[in-house]
DNA sequence: CTGAAAGCGCTTACAG
DNA sequence: CTGAAAGCGCTTACAG
């Protein structure tokens, strides 16, 4: 049993462990050079071993509340404004600073992580959450090496093994019940409008949406499946290719209500009516869902809450605590408005 | 001329000035209560003059790089949003953290501002941001006194004598613009449905409508003006009590695209076809407008812009420096999309 | 490269 | 309520 060390250690304490004087432990924590090799791994390891902090460390360790960074990767308006709500409410209520920044994923991959981890360390930052952003296990192991918890909430990639602590809705489960609802209406030619190929929640609808298919034996196409990004625009630019097909879809299940808003869009030009001529079932229930004409049936996501989620369990975390599960996922919740309708006869 | 002080101050010296002992000065420094109120005083007064500061102190001032409080007042999506976004892109160039935090009034109200200055003292914060807050003197005085500069965006009440900086759109000019951009078309009875009585940018607004309507010899209807919230709700209200009129507008100016959007909801459910028999022109300019049916006019302000100013202008304010002038307004531009036309015949 | 000795800046315990 | 004295934890200057 190693031993236990009641009161903080002091400068004294580690050079007796490490067998050296005071002025030599000193010098290796001023980052001096006159110190032999041999000596100054001993002393660290001493340092170590006791949790050794100067007293200026000790003040912003200890110092006021508790702070924590998150990271905006995705700008889509009303989607990450939901959840920074979630967290910036939260954190007022159990007294937490939050520094908050926002980054376009190719800038976010420039910036020198270690840097960053080393700045939130110096001015006591314990914990750092991630919002829809890719991270790579280098930037993981900046943070993990100094001890600040990582979490992400809504991750694009999957986690690797052993990886960070994760946040985000039962997309699949949420894919299958838009899909369902539309299998209900009585539609059989539904068409899929994903966000990036590549983003593990639009996989995940996207495999909720064929598992819907399947089960009621309808048969998938691959003309009725396509990727894009999360917004109007790439919504507008795979409607136009879904509905100039030989058999276009009469309803459309839209992985974002970005991109939903792009359909409705195209579906006006075109004279289409919603939902009588093309039902759309939309994704987030962001209060965009209430300002369209008509009205969108969306797939919600509690967004808020899972920003409430994220700073607990970053939180818990950063106190060195165990979470329950390394991923939790919030339900989702099919909200019927006015865009879906029997498809036309 | 006062001394000057080349090197760092120490205890030792504050107290010669006071006249006491070093214990003594140590105590007041501490919050001990064991000294008297006048010798107190004279501590202080040195501990001022010389600006003394406690090695911890000193080490949270140096470190890192600067920081400074964000307050979000308002929680109209698009709108703080885009200042946010602002805030953050800059925050990202310059390389400044920002700690964001989000207040109801009524919670920003019952807030202990003396102990909001003291704890970013204490973690070397420099600058505070207010994002449509109302501030009371007392509040103001609790940054003041602790040297953490203040600058307020888009003030809800005018500043006190020699008050904060802020920044702010040019809102009188909007309304005018807005409001001859209807007079322009044709339309002579036009309603006013403004935010909040009191909140200073809805009463520039207020008179800009009104300096042009005079401008053209319109005579100015006291029916035709009424106050509200900045959301779509209070837009709602208020239309169906200016179109309850003996004689309704033809044409309604918002304070602001939320408003706007109560006003299109109830022309919507009264089958009055926007802009065919009633024209609307909103106010901010937020993504909002590309989003209604049809697309709403809108006086923008340049958000993103504004919230560059007040980073810069807040940095510049904590680093010492005078700003240019203390309030600076941005020039807004009225951006006419579908919803505005000839009233009918 | 190391550490005994001196010193620095601050705080604590206590006598008055 | 005040401060001389002792003490604490760390660093510096320097002899070996």
């Amino acid at each position: 049993m190693p031993t236990t060390h009641r009161s903080k250690p002091i400068l004294a304490t580690v050079a007796a462990l490490a067998g050296v004087s005071a002025p030599t432990v000193s010098k290796v924590i001023n980052g001096r050079d006159d110190v032999a090799d041999a000596t100054r791994l001993r002393v660290q390891a001493a340092l170590d071993e006791l949790g050794y902090r100067s007293p200026m460390q000790r003040r912003t360790r200890s110092t006021g509340p508790a702070m924590i960074d998150l990271v905006i990767g995705v700008h889509d308006g009303a989607y990450s404004m939901e959840i920074l709500r979630g967290i910036l409410d939260f954190a007022v209520d159990v007294d937490v600073d939050v520094v908050v920044s926002s980054y376009t994923p190719d800038k976010l991959s420039r910036v020198d992580h270690d840097e960053w981890a080393e700045r939130m360390k110096e001015s006591g930052r314990s914990g750092i959450i991630f919002v829809t952003s890719e991270i790579t296990i280098d930037q993981l192991n900046a943070f993990h090496r100094r001890e600040i918890a990582v979490l992400v909430i809504d991750p694009l990639n999957p986690p690797p093994p052993g990886g960070y602590a994760s946040v985000g809705a039962t997309n699949w489960a949420g894919g299958k019940a838009a899909t369902e609802h539309l299998l209900d209406l009585g539609h059989e030619r539904i068409a899929f409008l994903g966000g990036p190929a590549a983003a593990e929640c639009s996989v995940a609808r996207l495999h909720g949406y064929l598992a819907a298919l399947m089960g009621r034996g309808v048969t998938t196409r691959q003309d009725y499946i396509l990727a894009g990004a999360f917004n109007q625009k790439s919504g507008a630019e795979a409607s136009r290719e879904v509905l100039a097909l030989d058999e276009p879809p009469t309803a459309i299940f839209a992985a974002s209500d970005t991109i939903a808003l792009g359909v409705l869009e195209v579906a006006r030009n075109r004279g289409l009516r919603v939902p009588d001529d093309l039902s759309v079932v939309g994704f987030d229930g962001t209060p965009l869902t209430e300002q369209t004409l008509p009205r969108l049936t969306s797939v919600a996501q509690p967004l808020q809450e899972m920003g409430r989620a994220a700073l607990r369990g970053v939180l818990r975390l950063s106190r060195g605590e165990q979470l329950d599960s390394s991923h939790t996922e919030l339900a989702t919740e099919l909200v019927v408005r006015e865009s879906t309708a029997p498809p036309p006869v």
